[in-house]
DNA sequence: TATGCTAATGCAACATTGTTGCAAAATAAT
DNA sequence: ATTATTTTGCAACAATGTTGCATTAGCATA
């Protein structure tokens, strides 16, 4: 299950300012990521630019949101599991990105694959990201 | 075997240009991916900013390089192997970027895996992205 | 090799995205 | 309620990418 708005905030040791509970909701509202822009047309004018940009810092820092990379290279966020903490993500599961309608999910029961690699190449992190057509795109 | 720079660019319709001819032969050159500043400072001022994107962009349409997504989200590119063609690519290799000295990698033997994605959802392209430390930074 | 057509380039201007410093405001601690 | 600490908004800046248009270079053909 998973934490409230406050108790989340909280529970990072965060401040519970309005702009990190509206961008927190919207997250937590949405199925799939969300980039910068989503949040500032989401969010209207209540926030400034910069106050979403340092926001969604903070939360990848303690582990409330994690990026996700995209083919197209545009930066999109989505909630890490309740596991994640300041420094550690676990977020190995593999995202897709809907060719159609641009949504991104995080398929959480799909798990990045082990690799074996060329001698000398050591892997930390695995990042897979799918492109294609979305359930509701077919 | 790899086709030659002047061969190349024929062979795909494109007149033989300096700045053409000067990217191609950078990226023939380099054993990582390249970014657009890279190609940037290594040309010196020999070319326009604005020529360099949209040589890029003609490369990567005639299937010559390809974008690399990274877990930054920075643009790289690198060579295309010889049976990719206009709108045609057939790079479903593993990437590797090291997070010591930034080189990002083509590591053209290991293969992106098919993945059993959950129901509705349809793959069209599969991108790996692996982080660590490359075989000179050990 | 010279000529004309077509495509590529350079430049200027603009758009988008992201960063930084600092004073004012909001939050948390006492 | 008062004070100390964090966060915010604003302005200014930096980096990255795009577009329109006049000039230039490459290419085909004579
Ligand atoms: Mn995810
Ligand atoms: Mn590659
Ligand atoms: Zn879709
Ligand atoms: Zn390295």
């Amino acid at each position: 299950m998973r934490y409230g708005i406050n108790e989340t905030l909280k529970k990072n040791q965060l401040s519970v300012t309005d702009s990190r509970k509206k961008i927190l909701e919207l997250f937590m509202r949405s199925n799939g990521a969300l980039a910068h822009a989503d949040i500032e047309h989401q969010s209207g004018t209540e926030f400034d630019r910069v106050t979403i940009y340092r926001t969604l810092q903070t939360f990848v820092e303690k582990g409330i949101i994690h990026t996700i990379p995209t083919a197209d290279n545009s930066v999109r966020y989505a909630l890490c599991k309740d596991e994640c903490s300041e420094g550690h993500h676990h977020d190995n599961h593999v995202h897709f990105m809907c060719d159609d309608c641009g949504t991104t999910y995080c398929l959480d029961h799909v798990i990045a694959p082990q690799l074996s690699l060329p001698d000398g190449f050591n892997a930390t992190r695995t990042d897979v990201v799918v492109s294609g057509k979305c359930k509701n795109c077919e």
